[in-house]
DNA sequence: CAAGAATCCTGTCAGC
DNA sequence: TGCTGACAGGATTCTT
């Protein structure tokens, strides 16, 4: 969203091209019309929503899906990019594509009076780097759920804007089983789970925040935050927290909810 | 109701 | 080199 604002806040869009009729769901019609012309007057941020506010009181919902990414040229790229599904060319001459091979990305429009009440967003728990992100509040949603806490951190009703690496970093550093019952935890342990959340996605954000600088070079350059990972893609490798002796037993992966977990089998209980 | 599975789609990588 | 299968940063909808 910042990568996206640096370039869109207070611009004219001069054309809009919508090469597709759908991503996830069907694109809004007449998307490239409302687009054109337009001018961009903020941004915002929902979850894993990007909102991005036109003059006319329309806001654009943006959502990346898995594979799906801003690619910011000054002018035309140098090469053609396949998946280029909707490109916005800005009146200074930056251009701005979205780009997602899979296509579980999303494209709605929603009046900017009602953003919050949209049905993508109206059921989302609380922002985890806001106050509202507290024990008590994880406490009082995880109170009878049996299902694994990791799948439970997962739910954007429970809390809004965690995926899957997050999930598995954030576990690691409270030092709780993924697959633990929810409700099993103790105040103590969700005590641990509400400061490890935040301190993952803050550094996660500031790697991330690293490729934003970069955003413009040609190749696309990934943000930091992989090199930070302790357990997430790092099956049978020793853990970072592990003490050296006797050492770490590695690693452990595991499917949840069809998705992959990492663990420490040793620290995390 | 809750929980797990299937689903949408393409790209990449490991193994043969 | 080419083929096959597993798997991937998500989230809804269907089934059990």
């Amino acid at each position: 969203m910042r990568g996206l604002a640096v370039r869109l806040e207070g611009r004219l869009i001069r054309h809009a091209q919508v090469h597709r009729p759908a991503l996830r769901w069907a694109l809004p019609p007449g998307l490239d019309r409302r687009l054109t012309a337009a001018r961009v007057t903020g941004f915002r941020r929902r979850a894993k929503y990007i909102l991005m506010r036109l003059d006319g009181n329309d806001t654009v919902l943006l959502h990346l899906g898995m594979s799906g990414r801003m690619a910011i040229t000054e002018g035309p790229p140098p090469a053609p990019v396949a998946h280029e599904h909707i490109v916005l060319h800005v009146e200074d001459g930056w251009r701005i594509a979205l780009v997602d091979p899979r296509r579980f990305g999303s494209v709605h429009l929603v009046g900017t009076a009602a953003e919050d009440e949209h049905h993508l967003l109206r059921h989302l728990g609380p922002e985890p780097l806001s106050d509202r992100f507290d024990a008590a509040a994880l406490a009082a949603s995880l109170a009878g759920r049996r299902t694994p806490v990791k799948v439970a951190l997962l739910d954007q009703r429970i809390v809004a804007g965690l995926g899957n690496i997050y999930v598995c970093e954030a576990l690691y550093r409270a030092r709780i089983d993924p697959r633990r019952a929810a409700a099993s935890l103790s105040a103590a342990e969700i005590a641990r789970v509400v400061p490890a959340v935040q301190t993952v996605l803050s550094e996660a954000i500031a790697a991330g925040g690293s490729s934003l600088r970069d955003y413009v070079q040609p190749n696309g350059e990934l943000g930091m935050f992989q090199h930070a990972w302790q357990v997430y893609g790092r099956e049978g490798q020793p853990c970072p927290d592990c003490p050296g002796a006797p050492p770490c037993p590695g690693v452990v992966r595991f499917t949840q909810a069809g998705r992959s977990s990492f663990a420490c089998p040793r620290l995390q209980t």
